[in-house]
DNA sequence: CTTAATTATGTCATATCAGACATAATTGCA
DNA sequence: TGCAATTATGTCTGATATGACATAATTAAG
């Protein structure tokens, strides 16, 4: 955040805090998460060069429409098994995935 | 396979197939448990670096040895995201993650 | 060898994730 | 604007992963 909109913030009687204090969450939760967000979006990059449709997608893979929007919305009942799966199956290969997960 | 060891086998009328062939795995299906074994070894590799127990390291984790041992024996009842949760909490960072993933 | 520590294996009840479905919201185009 | 395609959201039931426990097997040090 800029220091000037921090100070304005702060002027106010306001706290500025990160999200991951917000949340309370631990450095290794934090990165889970933004591991997962990195492999959804990776997913939906991966889709939409490919042109399919999440419905198309589900297809091939044996799931459902509403399952693909879950990935690429980084729904907490999506698992990295699964993002990892589909992205393989869009022909994402070991060195995509590792890329997406490594990139901060 | 050394293509002494083959000739050997089929002169002997036997046939030469790789595991992926035996147990009819696709491609797709064939990288996910080499992601899963990169992983269990690179986690057997830092509990070690780190000088912990199994029992030590399931504490850490709130977990139990007999999954940590799950873990290293690459057992499939073990999801990549405990396998990635259990790095995290070894110290291990996103590169060394993306690094084990994307290793041969 | 004996013993203690560590690791491996099998099982179970509970928790979490899966595909599926309905339906709402959004987008793109005529 | 209207309409079709696509995407998002909520919920259900069955499938899979989870920690925990018991106990077997292995390893290490005396």
């Amino acid at each position: 955040m800029e220091s000037i909109k921090r100070q304005r913030i702060e002027a106010a009687g306001g706290k500025v805090v990160t999200i991951a204090e917000f949340l309370d969450l631990s450095p290794e939760e934090m990165e889970i998460i933004e591991i997962r967000l990195a492999l959804s979006k990776s997913l939906k990059k991966f889709r939409q060069q490919e042109q399919l449709s999440q419905r198309k997608l589900a297809e091939n893979i044996n799931s459902s429409q509403s399952r693909v929007a879950k990935m690429e919305a980084n729904d907490p009942s999506v698992s990295i098994d699964l993002l990892i799966k589909s992205l393989l199956s869009l022909g994402a290969t070991r060195e995509d995935i590792a890329a997406a997960i490594s990139r901060k």
